[in-house]
DNA sequence: TCAAAAGTGTTCTTCGTACACCCATGA
DNA sequence: TCATGGGTGTACGAAGAACACTTTTGA
């Protein structure tokens, strides 16, 4: 058992991007090899045999894609038999936050187009990549009800709406602006700049906040937890 | 970067177990090769190029230890150079729990011996398997917070205050058990049988229950969560 | 009859939730 | 002046936390 192992070590990666404009989003990337060749996929290739399993991640990515991470966090390990049709692989999988300044894409060699999707208009993926952004998204939801990893997706100066209108997108659910507002505020890491939001239409600007990171780390070092 | 690589892919496991004599323990085996010949370190091996993860951490359970395991789950997977002295290994690490009475041990071939520690006392491990114990542990008094799985590491029936005791000895603080009782009776998954306890002293022999996983299943499909 | 462990209810406080009107701005 | 979106407080009910005495058994 221990001789003559062939098994290929990979990375992916779910990308999650957020704007007010577009929603919830992925990164995807339409490959221009075969197997499934013209399909989209997650970013993703082998493990270099010098890399740790984030840089192979970070790599991907910028070869890929062009995007800046902002938060990286390891998902599921998947390594069914024949999720790749060539050679027996398994992936390590990660998911990733970007900022929307973040957002400008440069699809490069190894993929023949780089986009968008608003998560609920999904194009058919390749492989079993259907199945890692489901468990993805499911991890994203939770994570975000008991971290603030929502802020890797705003700018960093916010509206509160904008907050706001992060979670119900991610959630999926309807949340009450003056509960939701009365809960983060209790927190006590999140900041109120004297600047206001600058508006694309009619309606009351509203203040821009700032999350404080410094502050979270030294509640979190109190013991106080974050739930939403 | 996609050719020749040369990256093994290797399981471990934290097993946990669990009685009140004992106490919260860990299964370890003593290594009977190099590197760490000797060291005690978490049960594991080489995946093979025709079967799952989750039977191969099974296979190397049954080879180096012969415990029956009754819930798997997979942790994290560590990838770090270094962490194998002799190779690049990448270890896909999943949790285990078993119930008492499938606590017999027989070291095989593989190890030269397989040993319960109490949690709060174990040996210096091998490898980077200090910390991947420490993920898994972690990771169990999460878990056992938000979903039952507290449950597989009894007996089949038990009296309450096993249960108590359990999340006391898992979480490592106390619980009021008037408190405990009322919420978990509340959610309904749990069975009072009309035995009593079988008496290793004096005291009063409380009455065995027993966990519906049906019940809590349909409870689950109905949104109603677990929380402790 | 004593020691050991199990069984059981009430009160208080905290948190979650439901809910509607006024304000600032651009068109 | 109208339409759009932002800002704000209160009241009710549910859940969590603190807390002590009685019961059953073995020795």
């Amino acid at each position: 058992m221990s001789t003559n192992q062939n098994i290929k070590v990979a990375v992916d990666a779910v990308v999650f991007g957020y704007t007010s404009r577009e929603g919830l989003s992925v990164l995807l990337i339409k490959r221009n090899i075969d197997p499934f060749k013209g399909s989209w996929a997650l970013p993703g290739g082998l493990v270099g045999n010098q890399e740790t399993l984030e840089d192979a991640v970070q790599r991907e990515l910028s070869e890929e894609t062009g995007v800046n991470i902002n938060y990286l966090e390891q998902l599921y390990s998947f390594g069914q038999q024949g999720r790749d049709p060539r050679n027996r692989v398994i992936s390590i999988t990660y998911y990733g936050l970007v900022k929307p300044d973040g957002f400008e894409l440069k699809a490069n060699t190894d993929a023949a187009d780089v986009k968008w999707f608003n998560i609920k208009k999904l194009p058919k993926l390749a492989f079993d990549h259907q199945a890692i952004l489901q468990v993805a998204r499911t991890r994203l939801q939770n994570k975000m009800q008991y971290e603030p990893v929502g802020f890797e997706l705003l700018e960093e100066k916010f509206p509160f709406s904008e907050l706001e209108k992060l979670y119900m997108a991610v959630l999926d659910r309807h949340i009450d602006r003056r509960n939701f507002k009365k809960k983060v505020s209790k927190f006590g890491f999140l900041e109120e700049t004297n600047e206001k939001q600058l508006l694309d239409g009619a309606g009351r600007p509203g203040n821009l906040y700032r999350f404080n990171e410094q502050k979270y780390f030294e509640l979190k070092e109190q013991g106080i937890s974050f739930e939403i």
